[in-house]
RNA sequence: GGAGGCGUCGCCUAGUCCGGUCUAUGGCGCCGCACUGCUAAUGCGGUUUGGGUCUCAAGCCCAUCGGGAGUUCAAAUCUCCCCGCCUCCGCCA
């Protein structure tokens, strides 16, 4: 939810967020009419209120004589009420309505356009070269005994897979490896639910324009989350914080129904239904938003690098953010059998947008305001196991550990084929 | 899953049975002022949040007693639904 008194001032700044987005910027003055309609609304339901009230004072203290006809102007003043108190009631609806159609506004900077129009800001580590053919993650992790689609598919059905073996001790490798690091850097380990209400799903941004995404438990009128990004932002919905910044790093399962993404990606474990991932989120003064956005920029540059994979960074154009970002960064890893790369983190600063719909508030001297949330992925295992199988591998069909997963690996320097 | 209890403006708390100056009591904490070598103590005042109006601020108005709906001229108080917490029973890793 963006801020409203900031657009009355600058309705401008709106319009042009949108035309970025290649959202329609006439939604920028629907918005401001229903804000006008409201206040209208309001003020004619407080002078009715008002009335009202002082009428129910003069039926308590009239004389007997009086009292029936005093009665009878209070009684009409009461369905007057009413019938305000409705229009008002709709008026706060179509504002609600119109709100929430606004996803975040752009921040200055972010390249212009959609999907094809990031910018790569930097690489780091080389394209790696391979003498021999190489395997796609699905063939190395099949000969390793460690990812079994097949059976994945005959529980569940596509797009999930069975960790097993090598591939499951690599998940909580990975997992203890980066929840350590985030430990190290002053985060707070979560573990978070994964089931949430409608209200942390709508808070966070993900019920509007990638509703079909999420999985819904229709019976329980629960969502399960795609992210821990939900649960962790919706922790302190409704309080006031002090002592900011606040970090967080959560551990997630994470659910997608990848609807829409019909034939792509469909081999392996690149993308899957059901996937676990150590997602970092922090609270943070409005003011510092920008610089804790570089420090989760460099907290996942870090840990790929930990993983000695060659990755590049993207600044994500407009037309290409969530809801709820500002601003976003994707690290991008190297995925040898498609020679393409490939998203394996993402950064996004979403200014005070989520902490204005969650009620996230801290004391500032302009009184409460808003927050600002950001949230980066750690470590998305799935395809982080994905990559790095590919990556490390060997003409003889075994895969280089890197260093740093060694120790939660039993020391093993090498995976061999079974 | 079953039975019962509870939820009051930071924390604790009065008020709810029996609707009406509740414009919500008192304490703690906090802020300001006074007194005072300093601190403490004491005294006085202030201290929910959201919205509207005004736009420099102050002031004024409306709403707000877990959330929502209802009854009524009038709801913290009565009715219904939902949420949360606690206790007991059942079941369970």
């Amino acid at each position: 939810m963006i801020d409203l008194r900031l657009l009355r001032e600058d309705p401008d700044r709106g319009r042009a967020s949108q035309r970025a987005r290649g959202e329609d910027p006439a939604l920028i003055d629907a918005l401001l009419a229903a804000d006008e309609a409201r206040r209208g609304a309001v003020t004619r339901a407080d002078n009715l209120r008002a009335a009202q009230k002082s009428a129910s004072v003069a039926v308590r203290s009239a004389s007997p004589q009086d009292r029936p006809a005093i009665l009878e102007t209070a009684q009409a003043l009461a369905t007057q009420v009413k019938a305000a108190e409705l229009a008002q009631a709709e008026a706060d609806a179509a504002l609600r309505t119109a709100h929430l159609a606004i996803p975040n506004l752009v921040l200055d900077g972010v390249p212009p356009g959609g999907e094809q129009d990031y910018v790569v800001l930097e690489q780091v580590g080389a394209v790696p070269a391979y003498d021999f053919p190489v395997l796609d993650h699905l063939d190395l992790g099949t000969a390793l005994g460690a990812i079994d689609t097949e059976r994945g598919a005959k529980v569940s059905g596509s797009r999930f897979a069975f960790l097993t073996g090598w591939g499951a001790l690599l998940e909580l490798a990975l997992v203890n490896l980066a929840v350590g690091a985030a430990v190290e850097a002053g985060f707070t380990p979560v573990i978070a639910p994964a089931l949430v209400r409608p209200e942390a799903m709508e808070g966070t941004g993900f019920l509007g324009a990638h509703a079909a995404e999420v999985y819904k438990l229709e019976s329980d009128d629960l969502y399960l989350v795609g992210t821990s990004e939900v649960p962790l932002a919706a922790y302190h919905s409704g309080e006031v914080l002090d002592d900011l910044p606040y970090r967080y790093a959560g551990f997630s399962s994470c659910f997608r129904r990848e609807a829409g993404s019909h034939g792509k990606d469909t081999r392996g474990i690149i993308r899957v239904h059901q996937f676990d991932k150590v997602e970092m989120f922090c609270l943070v003064a409005p003011a510092d938003a920008q610089a804790e956005h570089q420090r989760l920029l460099a907290y996942e540059k870090a840990f790929l690098s930990a993983l000695e994979l060659p990755f590049r960074v993207i600044e994500v154009a407009a037309a290409d953010l969530g809801t709820s970002a500002a601003r976003k960064y994707d690290c991008e890893a190297w995925l040898p059998s498609q020679q393409r790369w490939l998203e394996l983190t993402s950064t996004s600063n979403c200014t005070d947008f989520q902490a204005r719909r969650l009620g996230i508030r801290s004391r500032s001297e302009q009184g409460l305001a808003p927050v600002a949330t950001l949230n980066g992925t750690l470590c998305a295992i799935g395809r982080t196991i994905a990559v790095l199988l590919e990556v490390h591998q060997r003409a003889d069909g075994s895969v280089h550990v890197p260093d740093a997963l060694r120790p939660y690996l039993a020391g093993r320097k090498e995976l061999l084929p079974q």
